[in-house]
DNA sequence: CGTCTCACG
DNA sequence: ACGTACGTGAGACGC
């Protein structure tokens, strides 16, 4: 017999969910199952937790009649549910039938009812209730068997209230709640209550009299405005309480019996979990009767490991018959100071497990001989390549950059740049039809790892070429990842000194202005604390806020600059954010980020962009100052790799732009381009109808920021701000634009209706950007969409270009036997590290490749640089 | 760990 | 009434 039987409110439960996991996946036929995966979340965690004997789940069927009888406006004001949402209820009714949860809609009847009816029948025979909902109404059911579980922030984190956890919460009891409800209202269903009683005063009346009537018999005790309230609305206070009070014996048959939980068939919860493709949730689901995630078909084959000493013979006998070797590489959990490479090699249907020295010579060997799949191919290289040239590497540059290889994690970023990560588990229930097992230990992990990426290799060519996104995957991404691992090998040279006495001045200067600061706020504070600066300018000083954020007044710069023109101290804050940030951000962080060999190592990150450019971390070499003076004296610290070097700097000379008109095919652009002119001038003079000779500066960089906003599908307000000029000057000036361009009018609304037709933007050499916020019902989110949709084919045509680029001029540097390096990528430009004698050289070679690297309706232009510091080459 | 702020293209 | 320009990474604060 059930003990403890959980009723779960499905429409608040639904609700939750879908608002509070994005709107990013869907069933395979395109329905949105955010929600539904959201809801399996809570329930899973919940069932976990709780362990209910029995789970019975209801749902709000039509409308809920005598309510609606009560009260004509109830819910009235609610827009109707989305349809992403509504989608999903169907597919959540399936789901809960096949865990063989009992699914209840009563005709005219709410779940709060069935939840309430439920609860009485089972405090009637002794059992506990839990009552799973986000629906406050529900705590008028709470008793010393019926507890409601609720979730808080986020959907996983859950809360049960019983009677005292309600008291303490409302300052009422769970019998007082209908009252409760009923003197102060509940806007989100429409009921009114009595005007002037919030949640505080309704509570205190209730602590008072006890009850709605306990108020109306001693109404004589009340006075002014509340008495008025109370007395001409009293109808309207029983109606509201009426219409929030929970029924308790609807009839409608239950078998209390087949509620028992969990009683679901394995192959049923397996065929409904697999549909949406919700395997994780699948393996928990059934993990939760006891079931092991049934070994699905091999998504991971079943195979033998051989003995160590077989490992030279199984690796040798594949690279002979060239057969592709699976490798796994073991994640040193551990602080070892000398951690030892731990690999699985797979091939076929044999493993093995190299370790230390063994482990490195077989990847020699395969990345000399081989043909290999991994995941993160340039984490693996770096076993025996480091990204680091004080420590010795086992392969040589050109027998990395020859290396044969397929990246599950590269391959399924390609198909899906939007991705949270790329975790081999997540890929194989993505990719493969099953999970990534638990293993029993690191040799069974690392095997287990392995093989997941022997099962990925075929579903993910099969899907890049049903994506058509195999060209860009093999031409542009797998090519580059050999040249990250050599620059990231290289490094960056960094003038240490130079840095430290850098460091010694700005520690003095920074000191200096955060005295004066404190000193003329009359106080002492932390000038680092948004909030306490917030403090000081705001209710000390007084200065008027002019915007908010979450916590409070903000504080940006842009704030901090209006307020300069009324008081002397935002303008010294600014100052001081700029050195405190440039400290340390820069000078005190890369000093300490220097390898063995004295540089600092990067790494690129391919993976990480949402439009296919790179990232850099540890540290972020693509953020470099340089827009101020002060910030240059931090590239100034950059320096060629040795005596005898110079710095030189190639950079693409307005990439996005020019890709904008070749895209668009606007002639007005294409000829501004092609003419040879300022471009920005040239723009100024179209859009303010003025000949070139007579524009100023001024209309020369509001002309430059519509063409940069342009890119970004900027409008009228942003422009307006980022030019600090009114919003009808702004709107004109885009208007104007558009009439001068028409091409590139038509072409964003063409891109953005194609990215709604297609649920992706394109770039120029077949990268996808799938924008599922162009389906949402938010207008916001919708906009969003709509302007990442305008902005990917330009931002990712150019940053495909760079790669290619990137590739091409490592490839020629190497062919040509230059010393030079490639040091950094920086979205539009490459820098390098080249003697003396080879300048001409490589400059005249960089510039040809980045300049032949696309044609395009217009000149792709790359200038060159160089100096004896990152500074002077620009 | 989330938020604010700010460095870059 | 709200929000309003795309893409990143890092340091500091404060819960």
């Amino acid at each position: 017999m059930p003990k403890k039987v959980a009723v779960i409110d499905g429409n608040s439960l639904m609700h939750r969910a879908y608002h509070a996991v994005p709107p990013t996946m869907n069933a395979p036929d395109g329905t949105p199952t955010n929600a539904v995966f959201g809801f399996m979340s809570m329930l899973i965690k919940f069932v976990e937790m709780a362990q209910p004997d029995a789970i019975v789940c209801a749902f709000d069927a039509g409308k809920p009649a005598f309510r609606m009888q009560a009260l004509e406006q109830y819910k009235a004001q609610r827009p109707p549910m989305d349809e992403e949402l509504r989608a999903q209820f169907p597919l959540i009714e399936d789901l809960l039938g096949s865990m063989n949860i009992p699914v209840v809609k009563l005709e005219g009847w709410e779940g709060d009812d069935v939840l309430g009816t439920v609860s009485a029948r089972d405090e009637e025979l002794g059992y506990e209730t839990l009552l799973v909902t986000g629906d406050k109404d529900a705590y008028q059911l709470a008793s010393d068997l019926t507890r409601i579980v609720t979730t808080k922030k986020g959907i996983t984190d859950v809360v049960i209230y019983g009677p005292d956890e309600v008291f303490e919460r409302y300052g009422v009891t769970p019998a007082q709640f209908p009252d409760f409800l009923g003197l102060m209202g509940d806007s989100s269903d429409n009921i009114p209550g009595v005007p002037g009683i919030g949640q505080k005063t309704a509570a205190k009346l209730l602590a008072r009299f006890g009850s709605m009537d306990g108020i109306y018999e001693n109404l004589g005790e009340l006075k002014g405005k509340q008495l008025e309230n109370l007395q001409n609305n009293k109808d309207q206070a029983y109606l509201s309480r009426t219409v929030a009070t929970i029924v308790r014996d609807v009839e409608f048959p239950l078998d209390l019996e087949s509620t028992h939980f969990p009683s679901f068939t394995e192959e049923q919860v397996t065929e409904g979990f697999r549909k949406l493709r919700f395997n994780a949730h699948l393996a928990k689901v059934l993990a939760l009767a006891g079931m092991k995630a049934a070994p699905q078909k091999p998504a991971v084959a079943k195979g033998e490991v051989l003995d160590p000493s077989e490992a030279a013979a199984l690796v040798e006998g594949a690279i002979a018959s060239d057969e592709q070797i699976a490798i796994a590489l073991e994640e040193s959990a551990q602080a070892s100071l000398f951690p030892e490479v731990r690999l699985c090699f797979a091939v076929g249907e044999r493993a093995v497990i190299a370790q230390g020295e063994q482990a490195e010579e077989l990847l020699a060997r395969v990345v000399r001989e081989g043909r290999f799949a991994a995941h993160e191919v340039k984490k693996l290289l770096q076993t025996i390549y480091p990204a680091d040239s004080g420590v010795p590497a086992r392969v040589t540059d050109d027998e990395v950059r020859s290396a044969r290889f397929f990246d599950v994690a590269l391959a399924a970023y390609a198909l899906n740049s939007s991705a949270r990560g790329y975790e081999l588990g997540a890929l194989v229930e993505e990719h493969c039809e099953g999970v990534l097992p638990e293993a029993k230990d690191d040799d069974a992990r690392l095997v287990l790892d392995a093989r997941a990426i022997q099962a990925l290799v075929a579903p993910l060519r099969r899907a890049l070429e049903e994506d058509g996104t195999l060209d860009a995957y093999e031409r542009i991404d797998v090519p580059l990842v050999a040249v990250l691992a050599v620059i990231e090998r290289t490094g960056a040279a960094i003038d240490a000194d130079r840095l430290a006495q850098l460091g010694r001045e700005t520690g003095t200067a920074v000191d200096a202005l955060r005295a004066q600061i404190v000193e003329l706020a009359g106080e002492d504070f932390n000038v680092d604390s948004p909030k306490q600066l917030g403090h000081i300018l705001f209710e000390v000083i007084g200065l008027t806020p002019k915007k908010k954020n979450q916590r409070g007044y903000s504080t940006d710069a842009s704030v901090l600059k209006e307020l300069a023109k009324e008081h002397e101290l935002p303008g010294l804050v600014l100052r001081y954010r700029e050195l405190a940030k440039i400290k340390s951000t820069y000078i005190d962080a890369l000093p300490r980020l220097r390898g063995e060999d004295g540089r600092v190592h990067t790494t690129f990150n391919e993976t990480v962009t949402t439009t296919g450019r790179l990232s850099s971390s540890d540290p972020n070499l693509q953020n470099i100052p340089v827009r101020t003076d002060f910030g240059r004296q931090i590239r100034a610290c950059f320096v060629p790799l040795a005596e005898g070097e110079v710095f030189l700097s190639a950079d693409y000379s307005q990439i996005e732009l020019r890709l904008l008109a070749h895209l668009s095919g606007d002639e007005g652009l294409i000829e501004a381009f092609c003419s040879g002119e300022d471009f920005h001038a040239k723009t100024a003079s179209r859009v303010f109808g003025l000949p070139v000779e007579e524009i100023t500066p001024e209309l020369r960089s509001r002309a430059k920021a519509v063409n940069f906003g342009i890119v970004y599908g900027q409008q009228a307000f942003g422009l307006a701000q980022s030019l600090d000029i009114p919003f009808g000057e702004a709107k004109e000036m885009i208007d104007r634009y558009f009439e001068a361009y028409p091409g590139v009018r038509t072409y964003l609304d063409e891109t953005v209706a194609q990215a709604k037709r297609d649920g992706f933007a394109i770039t120029m050499f077949g990268r996808k950007r799938h924008i599922p916020e162009l389906r949402a019902s938010n207008a916001n989110t919708r906009a969003f969409g709509e302007r990442t949709a305008m902005n990917h084919p330009m931002q990712g045509s150019a940053a495909d270009i760079i790669k290619l680029a990137m590739t091409e001029v490592d490839r020629r540097l190497a062919e040509g036997g230059f010393k030079a390096k490639l040091l950094l990528q920086v979205h539009d430009e490459l820098d390098f590290s080249v003697p003396t004698d080879e300048v001409e050289a490589v400059a005249t070679l960089a510039k040809e490749v980045m300049e032949s690297t696309a044609q395009l309706k217009v000149p792709l232009i790359a200038d060159v640089s160089w100096g004896a510091n990152w500074a002077e080459a620009h």
